[in-house]
Order: C-alpha cells, then structure tokens, then sequence
DNA sequence: AGATATTTTGCAACCGGTTGCAAAACTGAA
DNA sequence: TTCAGTTTTGCAACCGGTTGCAAAATATCT
C-alpha cells in the first residue's frame, strides 16, 4: 500500500538506483537528481523500508532490550533512559519482557529471527548464563546492571555490589549500630549474593557486631513487606541493610505499620536511590546508584560493537555513594 | 553471518521452497520431506528471519508500543500487560518513547519505515490528533486511555473520565465534604478535561458545595506536590480529587510535610489503583481504573484490526468503583 | 577543441524469504 | 496394469530495497 522505490524511480523518470541512492548518506548523487527524486518521494509520500534494506546492508537498527524486572519501578527510569538513548542514535528499542519466561532460548530465537543488531540485557536477577547465550550465538550483547566478573564473557555494566555490600555495613556501624541485618532481594540473585557478601565482609572486621541475613522473593514492595514482618515476629535487629529500594520502602511499611518507628526502632539503608526514595513520606536513606550513567555506558558500549562486534568484553564499574535521609539514626 | 533457507536446502538435498514450506503453517509438505528439512535446519541451528519473509507476507508481527509516560509508576504495569499480552500472541512491542517528541509525524515515519503491523498509543496526555494521524497514515492504531468520543475516529479503550469525575464529587459529598477542589494533571491532557468536566458538573447540583480547581504541570509525584504545596499557601479545600493517584501521593506528601494531617485536615481521593496506593504508608483512597482489563481488550482490538483493517472505529469503556482506603474521612 | 580525469547513472545480481503454477510423485479404483 | 484424482515438489518471479561494475555524462586541463 505505501509507496516504494519502484514508485518514485517511474515517477521520477529515473533508475530504481537513483532513488536508492539519494535515500542513503554517502552515496553520489548530483544535485540535479536528488531534487527530481525528493520532489517525486514527497509528492508519493514515500519513506524507505528499513525492513526491507536491512536484507542487504545487515544492519536493522533494532536493539532488543530484556527485562524481567516490571515491578520495580526504577525500571521505569531504566526504560525510560533506555529508550530515549536509543531513539537519540537512531535504533529502536524492542522490548522483551521475561518475566515468565524460563528458557532463555526462545528469546534468543526470536530476537535472531528479527534479526536484532544487539542485545541489552538490563536485570540482575536473571540466571548468569543468560546474557552470555547471546553472546555464543554471535548477538552482541549487553549485561546492564549485571555482576562484575574480573574476566568477564560479556559486556558487562553496573556497580561493584560486594563494595556497595561494605559501604552499607560501615555506614551502619558508623551510627553505632550493633545488631544488624541483611534483607535481600532474591538468594538466586547475583547482585543479592554480592552485596550480601561484602556486608559480612565488612562487618566482620568489627568483632563487637551482629549479624545476620534473609531474602525476599523478589525486589518488590510485597516481598520486602512480607519478609520484613516475618522478622519483627521474632526479635528483629537495630537496622537492616535491604536489598533495594522498593524492599526498603516494603519494609519500612511492615515496621510502621507494626506500630514501631523508623529509625527510631529499627533503621532501614537501602540501595538505588529511585526517584520515590526522595518522596517526602518515604525519605529513605540509601545507596546512591549512577543509572544514569550507567545506561549511557551500556549504550555507548553496544553501539561501539555495531562497528566492532568482537570488542573484547569489558566490566565497567559506577562508583556508589550513601545517600542520608531520614531512615538511620544520626551518626553519634 | 547464520544460516539461510539455501544453506539449509543445500543440506537437506531440496528446494528452497521445501524448506519454507516446513516453516510455514498450513503449507503442503510430506512427513519425509518434513523430517528430511528439518534434520538440517537443527544441525545447521537454522531459523528463518522474520524480516525477510515480512517482504513477501506483508506481516511483520512488530506492534508499536507508544506512550509519553515514563514518570508515572502506573506505566510500568502497564507496559508489563502490554508487553506480556503481545508475547503472549507471537506479536513484538517496538517501544516508542515520546517523552520530549513534539511532532508526530516523525515517530509515524519512523513506526512506517519498520513496517510495523499496528500500534497502540498508551498516554491520555498526547495531543488528541496523535492517534488519528496514525489512521489516517492507513495504520491500524488503538488509542488506550484515550478519550471518549460518540464517533470516535480511532478505537479507544479507556474508561469515561467525565464519570469518574462525577463519582469522586459524589464521594466527596457524601463524606461530608463542603468545600473541595479539583488538583487536576496538564491542563491539556484529555483525562484532565473530561474528570474535571465530570467533577463540576457533580459538585454542581448541590448549590451548598463550593468547588475549586487547579491543574498541576505533569502527572508525575513532583508536580503533585508542588501543586498542592502552592494551595497550602492560600487557604486549602477540606478536600482534593487528584487528577491521578501519583499527584495524589505528591499532594499526600506535601501535605504531611507541611505538618497537617490526612485525613484529618485535609482529604485526598486519586484515581488508578495503582500498586503503590495500596501501600500501607500511602494507603490512598482512590478510584479504580480496570488496567488489565483495558490492556486485554486494547491487545483484542488490535489483533483483530489485524485481520480487518478498516474495523469500524469503537469506543471500549471499563467501568471504574471507589476503593476505600484511608484518606477521606468516614461518612458521617 | 580534444584528451583525460572525475563524477553520475543504470544495469543486473543479490539480500532471505514466499507463492502461483505446472510438472512429478503418489494414491486408489477399475 | 492403467488411468484419473490428489498431494507433493521445484521452478521462477517477486517482495523492497542495495551495490559492484561499466557506460554515460560532466568537469578539468592543455
């Protein structure tokens, strides 16, 4: 129905070519012809096929962008940043969403068969392998938000999670807390087991600290108000270090709503810094954590492997920042 | 750079055509040529690229996903359904960021050149032009959240604003609410017009109600709260319907931050239902759009636009009902 | 003006598939 | 076995573009 190539070249009195060429940047065209030809298109109301181009050049513009975090709504900032970053470099974004998607397999399938010129994959919560099977089956590819590996198979962007881990203990111990506690995303997580592990790390060094862990079943409101209830059934520590903000505002919720205070029972430190953290009603004190950049990065890094699709792949490491709000106790 | 259907022909000892044909449904293929093709295609790790037949088919199975919302926690759910409810038909979101996009004929270009098979515009706050360019650029399109008209020039599947306008005025003055006031989105947002219409048309016919209205520049948190910030400076209404329930939370916000209380010294009713409302330290009153039901039936309409372009525009509106929750004061 | 260098243009093949059509291969019945 | 009817297969053209190559046109220089 809409018009094509065939169309303005005959309405042009000129070569299919022709046309081709005044529609493509760095092709040789006089002026005379490109006038004829752009004067026929706009009377046609013509727009080339990018579809139909891709075949020969090999280049579809289209980036597949993977998820399975649609209930945290800091992905709605990451979708954002995402999506006009892309469109700002002239690629689409084709959105994947795994939520209930177990075999990474099918989405490699259908993100092949439309012939997508790389991946970003933006979750920390999906299976390792994941993002790695992309890049066997010679799709660049992304890890956005991934963990940091000292050699690692692909791409990979985010923060140092153990280091944030350790950041988050010394703050607590810094306000002289004693007796405190991690509250997870996931176990399965990779950015969980990470910034799990420098929390122990760190509090570790201090031998006069308590400490100990559990995990919601996911990063969500709901997981973290469920697993923080669960806590203060039983003798719950002075502060928590949750897995996120959405935990955190989860579990703030689970405290205030059992009648105690934060901080004045139990402090909360959270990470991420989502844009609710700074809601006046929530004021949450957490972990600063640079997605902005570190989208920008991605994209930078995937369009590079458009040109360069066997980039030798790299981690780049954010660093992370406390950011003080109303949910610890001020430092003594 | 993978393998093609010639590759694969070359293998199996066949026609070209054999091998699409086992790719294609419903085509006449024999069980031995069947398993022949499909031995190589698995040895080769074959699969057809849907570009390349979307020449021919005229199908390219890439669905638009349009929306200019990505500060409004409610989006996220909505871009989950809608990106679940597309996977879940074998169809692609293309998603479109329109957040700083003032021209719509650059993005119908765009969606144009990718062949896309139709698009859903996800906003209430686009331009009431916006989905009908669409149409009229012959592409089935499907205005969700949009406004209803009685010869609607797109289908829209939302719900009737002017109602939900009507009904939280009634809920207001049944509580017992004299003076209240109307904290409205942009002005120019079609869902901002028609629940105010609906508001003063209620408050309207009880001549002992007093009625107010201001309009906040986003529906977004930070203009909830600046909005409600400026009325606190003059003397506020005992009682606000927020345009939606994320201004609702910025007023929340500003209010107790202002050191008045809710519901005690001022009430507050949104709209949305959205996740978040119903956290336990937000616990917003508020009336309940029927999302999923919405994005079910805009995904319905659009497969089906599928088989029947020229469908005849219609107008699809869900109805909506109070959830109470903890920022009105009890009836009396 | 003529000869040469440079740019512009069209031809035709190709990208990876699909599909109408007719030939080939089967099927079942006589 | 033969023959008509049905199913399966391959040929070749096509979808909407791109691009290497050589011919045509234009520019540059004596």
């Amino acid at each position: 129905m809409p018009p094509t190539l065939k169309d303005v070249a005959e309405r042009a009195g000129v070569s299919r070519a022709a046309v081709s060429r005044t529609f493509t940047d760095g092709a040789s065209v006089s002026l005379k012809m490109r006038r004829k030809v752009e004067k026929a298109a706009t009377e046609l109301g013509y727009s080339p096929n990018a579809l139909a181009s891709s075949l020969t050049t090999g280049r579809t513009k289209l980036i597949g962008l993977v998820s399975n975090n649609f209930h945290n709504p800091i992905f709605l900032e990451v979708f954002d940043l995402f999506t006009r970053g892309l469109q700002d470099r002239g690629l689409r974004p084709l959105l994947v969403n795994l939520s209930d998607e177990t075999d990474p397999a099918h989405s490699i399938r259908m993100l092949r068969q439309y012939s997508v010129d790389g991946v970003v994959v933006a979750s920390s919560t999906l299976p390792p392998g994941f993002a790695k099977a992309f890049r066997d089956a010679g799709v660049p590819v992304v890890n956005s938000f991934g963990r940091y590996a000292s050699s690692p198979e692909v791409h990979v962007v985010g923060i140092d999670n153990v280091e944030c881990g350790r950041m988050a203990a010394r703050e607590l111990v810094r306000r002289g807390y004693h007796n405190v506690a991690f509250l997870g995303g996931p176990e399965t997580a990779t950015s969980t087991q990470d910034r799990l592990r420098g929390f122990l790390e760190e509090t570790g060094l201090s031998p006069d600290i308590s400490v100990r862990y559990t995990f919601a079943d996911a990063y969500s409101f709901n997981a973290g108000r469920a697993e923080m209830l669960r806590r203060l059934d039983d003798t719950p520590a002075e502060a928590y270090f949750c897995g996120d903000d959405v935990l955190s505002i989860g579990a703030l919720s689970a405290i205030t709503g059992s009648g105690l205070s934060v901080p004045g029972d139990i402090g909360l430190i959270g990470l991420n810094d989502m844009e609710m953290a700074g809601w006046e009603n929530i004021n949450l004190t957490t972990i600063r954590q640079p997605i902005s950049q570190i989208i920008d990065s991605s994209i930078e890094l995937i369009v590079s492997m458009l040109a360069n699709p066997d980039r030798y792949p790299e981690a780049r490491l954010f660093p992370c920042r406390v950011i003080e709000r109303g949910t610890l106790k001020p430092v003594v």
